[in-house]
DNA sequence: TGTGTTTTGTAATAATCGATACAAAACTAC
DNA sequence: GTAGTTTTGTATCGATTATTACAAAACACA
């Protein structure tokens, strides 16, 4: 008994999430966010709450389909070498393909704002565990059929491997040259 | 035969690298900058031009330090090993010990602005080539002496290395974690 | 066909944004 | 001391910032 919104609110989301990752959120103005999301300010206020608060939505919303994806990929039937393979090569052609440029919906956010909002450095000290632990329990399975060597903490090498993941995602978003990026994969697998 | 400026300009300058580092450019306003400087708005525009070229002039002075310091480790006299782990502990250390956390001014700005700044995006790109060629002249070196394998390619492990030091940078901002960074190191230079 | 409820569009809020006009102040050179 | 030059402080510019008041519009239910 009520007037029905006009817009889908996921949609909306996704859009928020798409200006926040290409512009930062201090780069980006709500009049940039109303025009995107194609409604107007009163509507964004009701649903998302202000800015501050839809920003931290749609990160975790990025960080939901992140996940999604990772955990798809580390599940699969594969020999370890092959997922982790597969898993920072993705993250090289997607950001490649991506024509902003966009990078690192989670990196941009941390280099722009962790040290400055303990929220979002809360986020980010959450989806590193997180990371972390999937990375650790995909080299211990590894140890387990014999593809890594025993003897090496997978703790260790999980922290190694999540570097990697940040700094691929960084220097795609300037190289773009996908040979130089592919050639240092070896190198990253060489030391698991 | 003039009014002398009552301000040093380099030590502002140095001042306003510090403001735009922890807050980024977008996030830093004028007001920021004047209060930091200790100069009023009219004489930050006589003397570093507007917002924008205020930036780019403190980046390329950061990146200057950065060069030199650098410069300076790889031509030291120990084993190239010795080198590269002296820079990414260095990389780690300055970054925890930073009481505002504010990582690497160049990651920060390459994930704020890379994308929509073309200035910047070729500022980022020359530092890339930059710092990648000095890391495959250190490789090469190593490899004279026989402290790396002859058969590895240079510039592969460059970029290996490039990677690992700007996801160094990103994860040092909200890790606290000293063991967990270091015990990476000897994971990264495993593969050399 | 109303009645109640919520969204919508418009319009405006105070505050701050980057940038500058203008005149007083402070210095050097003569 | 005076003339010439540049910096300084103040005050302000129009534009944009995030956020909200208010009323018309649009629906569900009776």
């Amino acid at each position: 008994m009520a007037r029905p919104k006009k817009f889908d609110e996921a949609a909306g989301l996704q859009k928020a999430m798409d200006v926040f990752w290409k512009k930062g959120y201090a780069g980006t103005s709500i009049s940039d966010l109303t025009t995107s999301m194609e409604i107007n300010a009163p509507s964004l206020y009701a649903t998302y709450g202000d800015k501050h608060k839809l920003f931290v939505t749609a990160l975790q919303a990025y960080l939901q389909s992140q996940y999604e994806w990772m955990r798809q990929a580390v599940s699969e039937q594969k020999p370890v070498r092959e997922i982790i393979r597969y898993l920072l090569a993705t993250l090289i052609d997607s950001t490649l393909e991506d024509p902003e440029r966009r990078g690192c919906f989670m990196v941009n956010t941390i280099t722009e704002m962790a040290n400055q909002d303990t929220q979002v450095f809360r986020i980010a000290a959450d989806n590193e565990n997180h990371i972390r632990s999937v990375l650790a329990e995909l080299i211990r399975k590894g140890q387990a059929s014999g593809e890594v060597a025993a003897d090496k903490d997978a703790d260790m090498l999980a922290s190694f491997l999540y570097i990697n993941f940040m700094g691929v995602r960084v220097i795609a978003a300037t190289n773009s040259d996908k040979k130089h990026l592919y050639s240092a994969l070896d190198a990253i697998l060489s030391a698991i």
